[in-house]
Order: C-alpha cells, then sequence, then structure tokens
DNA sequence: TAGATTGTTAATCGATTAACAATC
DNA sequence: TAGATTGTTAATCGATTAACAATC
C-alpha cells in the first residue's frame, strides 16, 4: 500500500480549520461552504479542497460542508477525540505557566506530572500537580500512560533528558529548549519544536525592515 | 527601486544559523564552508547560499565564511544590535513566565512593562517589574519608547487591546491569543503569532499518523 | 598556480491556484 | 430540473536543489 504522506504545511492548517469550525460553531453555523470560508481565513477555497481532500471527502457538492461534522472529523484527524497524558519537565517559569494553562486540557492533552532536577521544587504544587524529581520519571511514566513529554528546561540538559525519556518509551517531545532535538533522534519519534526566541527575532526582522521600506520612502 | 521581498521561508531559517553560528563561536570555530554548516544543521549548502545571499556576499570563495562575522551580519538583519522595549499585556501565568524569562533579554529584547486588566494583580511584581493596570498603557509606551507588544491575553479581549495597542503607536505585536490579529490589522502592522495549542495539535497528528502506520506494519 | 568554495544561473521539485466535470 | 459547490485534474507559481563559472 503506497501512502502519500501528508505535507507539513497542510498539518500546520488543520489546526486553524478546526480553530474556525470550532467559532462557527459557537455562533450556531450548520453548513459552509468552501468559498465562505476561505474569505474569512483569508485563503483560497482550492487550497481548503485540496487540503481537506487529503483525508478524504467532507462535503456534499450544491451543499458545502457541515460544520459539526467536519469539526469532528478534523479534530479526529489531529487526535483530538483521545485524551493524551502529558508530563512537563522542567519546572521553571514556562514549565509552571505550561502546566497552568487549562485550555490545553480542553483538547485532550492532560498534564499529569511534572519533573525538576532541582530539589527545592520538591513537592511544591503546579495547580495541584506536585513537582516531582527525576528519579520517578521511569516509573510515573509507565503507570500514567504518558505520551507526550514537554521540555522547558535548559538547552544543556535537553538531550540527555530526550535520551532518558526515550529508553522510558516516550515517542513525542513538545520541545522549547534552544536547540534541534529532532537531528540526533531516531526517525520513530516525533518532535514539535517551539523556539519563542526564533519567533521573536523574526518580529524584529519584520519590524525592521518595514522601518527601512517606511524611512526610503520619506 | 524594485525591491525583491524576502519570502518568510527564509526569514524563519535566518534565526537558526544564527543559533548554530552562536553555538560555533562558543567552541572557537573561526571559519566554515556551507558543506560543513549544511552537515551539522541538515540542510543543503545550496539553501545556505542562496538564502545568504539574498542580503549580499558575506563569504569568500575558497574560503568560506567567518563566523563571527558572518554571525554578527545575520544579528544585524534580524535587528538584534539594537534594544527593543517590550510590554506584555496580560500579566497571567504566560505572561509573567515570558517576563521571567532573561534570555530575551540577552537578544536585546527588553521587557520593560507588564500590564493587566484584573486590578487584584495591580503593584505586584515580576522580576521587579510592577504589574500595572491598562489605563497607564497609553503614557507608558510613549515614555520607555516601547516597540513590541506581546500579547498573554485571552482570545476575547485580544482583538479591542490590539486595536488600543495601535493607537499608542506600537506597530509589532507578539501574539499568543487564539486568534490571527493579522486579518484585521492594517498591513503596516507586523504580528508574529504563536498558538501554543496547534503546535500540540501538530505533535498530535504526527503522533497519531505515525502509530497508525506502526499497527498497518504489525 | 592549484584547490577550494563562493555567488549565481539553470533545472527540478512541490505546493498553490485555477478550472471544470461530477453530482448533490 | 437548475443552481450550487464539491472533488479532482491541469496550469501556474515559487522554493529548493544542482551545476558551474567566477574568484579568492
Amino acid at each position: 500500500m503506497k501512502e502519500k504522506s501528508i505535507s507539513k504545511a497542510v498539518i500546520k492548517r488543520l489546526p486553524k480549520y478546526y480553530r474556525y469550525l470550532g467559532d462557527l460553531l459557537e455562533f450556531a453555523v450548520e453548513r459552509i461552504s468552501s468559498k465562505e470560508l476561505s474569505e474569512q481565513m483569508k485563503v483560497t477555497s482550492s487550497q481548503i479542497r485540496q487540503d481537506l481532500n487529503n483525508f478524504g471527502g467532507f462535503g456534499q457538492q450544491g451543499y458545502g460542508y457541515n460544520v459539526r461534522y467536519l469539526h469532528d472529523e478534523i479534530g479526529k484527524i489531529l487526535g483530538l477525540n483521545k485524551i493524551h497524558n502529558m508530563v512537563i519537565i522542567g519546572a521553571g517559569n514556562l514549565g509552571q505557566a505550561l502546566a497552568n494553562y487549562i485550555s490545553f486540557e480542553r483538547s485532550g492533552f492532560r498534564t499529569v506530572g511534572l519533573f525538576d532536577v532541582n530539589p527545592v521544587l520538591q513537592d511544591v504544587t503546579v495547580r495541584g500537580i506536585p513537582i516531582r524529581m527525576l528519579d520517578e520519571l521511569q516509573e510515573f511514566i509507565k503507570e500514567n500512560k504518558v505520551e507526550i513529554a514537554t521540555l522547558t528546561l535548559p538547552k544543556s540538559k535537553a538531550k540527555e533528558v530526550a535520551k532518558l525519556l526515550l529508553e522510558y518509551g516516550i515517542r513525542a517531545l513538545w520541545n522549547f529548549a534552544h536547540t534541534d532535538l529532532n537531528l540526533f533522534l531516531p526517525r520513530d519519534v516525533v518532535v514539535e519544536n517551539v523556539h519563542l526566541s526564533e519567533s521573536l527575532m523574526q518580529l524584529s526582522y519584520n519590524l525592521n525592515s518595514y522601518e527601512e521600506k517606511h524611512k526610503i520612502k520619506k
């Protein structure tokens, strides 16, 4: 069976469709055409139809798409119909902030554990979750059926902790450390990087180049 | 003057080059060829040379690139040679975590103010920065030459606060709210979105589809 | 000079958009 | 049935990769 793999660009757009469809649901919109949706999202209707048809035909000619149905189907594609247990490794500011972020729970991402190496943090609780030391990690992962590990720790420790997590059976890493973990990990591990400082630099670039353009015109 | 505008894909890679060159500097590496760098970064050397040549010729035939020079030049392109004052609007978990994140400061992004609408938070300090109420925002922006506003507030308030910020002269928004601000803002405002939950959904998709592939093979 | 490696043009690949037959 | 809109094929556009002449 030859499986056409879906491009990253498509996958990146799926959560956005999901969000817009969720908004429509809140306004009790029942159906929508790719054209209408494309106008709201400022994309082409062709793109919407192409993207969706990677996964199947969810619409109906002459009618469009049923909002609830499409929303839920995209949810399934994204795996949002299941609960995913997460641990956060690194209970500093960012780690604690993410642990407090209840909106992830609504999509089925449940933070069940918080870990750190700093003994001072031991048993401090964040939203009822006690901070544990790394030596408990292996057992905890097994007992709580943890699927995803969030890495909010210094670059210097990210690599070794990632290796540890793989040993313990984790197959998905949400990486906030300033390093490209994917480069040395086996291919069967999925990594999603969130490089905040790089995002900020892109913003800075755009601000800069806008200003320069502006100056030239003056 | 016809300015070829630089594609988003290129801009996204610049901070990554900057990071790798910074790492090389730490190891006191003086020069590097596009080939060597491409091997470390797992990209093609062609791409590196093409990307850089959007901004000028930073290398030398037969030699390669001087690491320090290239690093600093990319820094300038990204606007990292200047200090950028930021305010954070929304002093919840994420806002406070970002305010505490000193690594931004090292790249020249200085958080000078923290704002919220919740009076309970008034004058609470985070890393020495007092949380202020929104009515002080306009004056604060002017007096502190604030360039960038970070939005860590609920989706429901993001739009109106963004409009306010524009009135007050802000031209760059770093948006963490679950909404696409860019869609209704004037084009001279630069927005960089960080949609954490969408990132998590992409991770979930990849985890899912890996598992499915695996099951089929079994 | 000979060797190395850039800067840049040309070829390829993939993603987006347009068009339209199929069909509700 | 007529109108609307999908699913899908074909055309276009842009980004990546390959190739190589220029040059240090």
